[in-house]
DNA sequence: AAATGATTTAACCAAATGGTTAATTTTTGA
DNA sequence: TCAAAAATTAACCATTTGGTTAAATCATTT
C-alpha cells in the first residue's frame, strides 16, 4: 500500500466521520500512520485533499447503474430496478448519503453541486416517462415530484441511522436487515403508485 | 429586544448556516452586534449555547401536531394531515431539517438524538394503523418501513434543496412553490399506497 | 448621592490547527 | 558506486479559536 493510497483510505474514513469542519489534518494523518507533512506533499492542502476525496467518493454513490438500466423497458421496472441497484450501494456505504449531502449544504462552498452526476439521475426518470404515461401505463405523476420522493424513500433511513436505530431499538446489522427488507417494500410502493387499477 | 434574544438569534443562524464545527463564536458575537464576552457570560460555553440552540428548534420542528391529529379517525387521513402539517413547518423552516440531520449525526456527541420527540411519530403512524389494518382500510404495508417512507418523501426535498434547485434549475421562491404543490402529490402517493383496490 | 449588583468591554491567553521548512533518509538510474 | 531526485521527518510558524479576566459602565435601591 502506497503512502498516497494510505492517505487517501484515512482522508475518506476521517471526513466521512467528521466532515469537512470536524476532520484534523492529524487525525488523517495519524490513521494513515504517515508524517503529517506528507499529507501536504501528496495534496497540498485540506481543500484539495477533500475534493479528491469527494470526487472519488460520487463516483462510487453515482456508479453507471443507467448502463444496465437502458435493458428495461417500461419505466416502472426501470425505476425498481434502480432502487434494487441503489440499494445495493446504500448497504455497502451507508454513510455516503449524510457525506455527500453535509457537503452540498457547505455554506461557503457550494461548488461542489456541480460535481453531482444529474445527468444519471435525468436518464433513470425521465427517459422513458412519457412514453408510459402516454400509452396508459403509468399513472399520471408529476416525474420531478416522483423523482424526488423515490430518491427520499430510499436515501432517508441512511441520514437517520443514529435516530432510526434509537427509535426502533436496534443495532447496525439488524439495520442491515432493515434496509434489504426495504427494498421489496419500496419496490411494492411504487408499483402501487404508478401502475393504474383496470377498471375492468 | 434584549442582549439574550440577540445572542440566542444570531446563533440560530449561524449555528443553521454553519453546523456546529463551521460556527464560530466571534461571528454570532458580531451579528448579535454585542462584545464576544457576552456569549460566555450568558451561556457558558459554546457547547451550552449549542444545545439550548437545537432544544429550543427541536421544539418549532416537532410541534404538537399529534394533538390536533387525534381528531383524524382513519390512518390514511392522519397520515395526510400530517403531511400537510408538516410541510407549513417545513416551507417556513427550510433549513431545519439539515440542521437536526447533522446534529444527530455528529461523531463525537451523539446525545443530541435523545433530545428528538420520538413519541410523536410513534403516535402518528402507529396509533391507528392496526385497527385500520385489520378491518381491511388499509393494505398491508409495513408501519416502520411506511413511516420511514414518508418522512423521506417529505423532508428529502429540503435536504438537497441547493442540489435540487440546480437540477431543476429553480430559485427559492420557485421552490417553495413546488414544495406547495408537492403536498397534494404526496397526499396522492400515501392514498395509492394505503387504500386498497376494490375488486368488485 | 452612594453603594451594590448586574452588565458590558477590551485586552489577553493557551491550545489547536493548517501549513511550511530545512534537514535527513530512501530510491533511482547512469 | 555514487550523485541526483524523490520521499519522509521533526521542528517550527502564523493564525485562529474558544475561553478568561479585570476593569469599566449601567441600573437599582436605599
Amino acid at each position: 500500500m502506497t503512502t498516497e493510497e494510505k492517505i487517501i483510505k484515512a482522508a475518506e474514513e476521517v471526513f466521512i466521520e467528521q466532515g469537512y469542519d470536524g476532520a484534523r489534518m492529524q487525525e488523517i494523518a495519524d490513521r494513515a500512520e504517515i508524517n503529517k507533512a506528507m499529507l501536504h506533499y501528496y495534496f497540498r492542502s485540506k481543500d484539495m485533499l477533500f475534493e479528491k476525496i469527494f470526487e472519488e467518493k460520487v463516483k462510487v454513490v453515482f456508479p453507471t447503474i443507467s448502463e444496465q438500466m437502458k435493458s428495461y423497458e417500461g419505466f416502472t421496472d426501470k425505476v425498481c430496478f434502480f432502487i434494487e441497484q441503489y440499494y445495493e450501494i446504500l448497504i455497502k456505504y451507508p454513510f455516503m448519503p449524510f457525506f455527500v449531502i453535509s457537503t452540498i449544504n457547505r455554506k461557503d462552498d457550494k461548488h461542489f453541486i456541480d460535481k453531482l452526476p444529474f445527468g444519471f439521475i435525468k436518464e433513470i426518470f425521465f427517459e422513458s416517462f412519457f412514453s408510459d404515461l402516454q400509452s396508459g401505463k403509468i399513472r399520471e405523476v408529476n416525474p420531478f415530484q416522483f423523482a424526488i420522493s423515490v430518491m427520499g424513500m430510499s436515501v432517508f433511513p441512511f441520514l437517520t441511522r443514529p435516530a432510526m436505530k434509537k427509535l426502533i431499538g436496534i443495532n447496525d446489522e439488524q439495520f442491515q436487515m432493515l434496509m434489504q427488507q426495504r427494498i421489496e417494500e419500496l419496490k411494492n410502493y411504487v408499483r402501487l403508485i404508478l401502475i393504474p387499477t383496470n377498471h375492468a
